[in-house]
DNA sequence: AGATTACTTTACACCATGTCAAGTTGACGG
DNA sequence: CCGTCAACTTGACATGGTGTAAAGTAATCT
């Protein structure tokens, strides 16, 4: 436990949050400590730089929003292919609330070696319910031929990716629910033999 | 026609395709200036700036590796499947040459309107490919059902897109053919019905 | 009263992009 | 042989964002 102001930390990665979730243009450190009411130098009196405040922001988000319990949820799923629908649903409705985040620290992974590993562990921790998912597929014999667990993680990870969210969410404006079922019977068809 | 040297131009070109191919960090403008071998401030001679540089690399590299007759190609292919496979195999294999500047300009998209421009014409003549394949489909009947045309475009642009590229091949360690394979498979599954 | 905490204000170093102005060099025309 | 022009070089500087440093202030705890 710090001894800094606690809900003055919590003001910053809320604002920082709110202003990143808006999506209009870059966010600045001084952005930032407009919106929570402190210098821009009080900001580096709670994190030590940009990069640890922007993973601070999705640790909170983490919390906030109560990740394992979604992930539970999807765990509790009676079949392979029902988890499958049930992870990416899970995961494709989270993926809005981080959007935000998750832009500014793909944005900073070439210069910031710190903002690239953190990006990576969140991702390698996402990549592990898809493995999961597989395996569950793979239990009930309904992983599709010629496509090895590994592969078939790596493909569900990449389909599940927040670019691509980005892409067919943003880009073409797909509706969040028109997403969710277009990936969902993607994946269905790539991964699912027979 | 430029009265500057053209010879130098090209030297820029080709030096700055290198250093971004190579991937080493971020490339800076004196970064290409020494591997040209001028002054950094002979490329503000050539280029207004670094946006107008990256896109002139583009279209550097889409006249040397002949986009065009790698687009016919697969436009002679004799049904919709055989259109769509090909397709992925051309682009996909395109790809890797242009990767290095796609980083560059997607990395400026937030800050730079001139970059992002850019970077979504050249996205929006690649989704043309796609448009024509999920067309040659329909034209066949093979489009799968509950998907409209669009969004069938709308999903394989998504698939074909560099960062899925980035994913599979870089973070995930895929074999170039592989990437190709299991990406014609999954479009096919995704797209064809029946 | 004195110390500590959580700030503020001001100033500055760093780094990459991009601008500006004053050279230098070599080729070409008269 | 001289002048001119194109293609460059050198050096200085503005800008914008990150991060550091130091001194001051106001409230709180003991």
């Amino acid at each position: 436990m710090s001894r800094k102001n606690e809900s003055t930390r919590n003001r910053i990665l809320k604002s920082a949050w709110t202003l990143l979730e808006k999506g209009e243009g870059p966010v600045r450190m001084s952005d930032i400590a407009k919106a929570a009411k402190i210098s821009r130098q009080a900001l580096y009196l709670h994190f030590p730089n940009r990069a640890d405040l922007l993973i601070a922001v999705t640790r909170h988000l983490d919390e906030v929003h109560d990740v394992e319990a979604r992930l539970a949820e999807s765990r509790m799923a009676p079949s392979g292919v029902k988890r499958l629908q049930a992870w990416i649903a899970a995961w494709g409705d989270y993926i809005p609330q981080i959007h935000g985040v998750a832009r500014a620290l793909m944005a900073m992974r070439d210069h910031d070696a710190e903002a690239r590993a953190a990006w990576e562990g969140r991702m390698a921790a996402m990549r592990e319910g898809c493995a999961a998912a597989v395996a569950a597929l793979e239990a009930d014999g309904d992983l599709r031929e010629g496509l090895s667990p590994v592969e078939a993680t790596d493909l569900l990870w990449s389909l599940l990716s927040v670019r691509v969210w980005e892409q067919l969410r943003l880009d073409c404006g797909w509706p969040q629910e028109r997403y969710i079922a277009v990936t969902q019977e993607t994946a269905r068809r790539a991964l699912v033999g027979g």
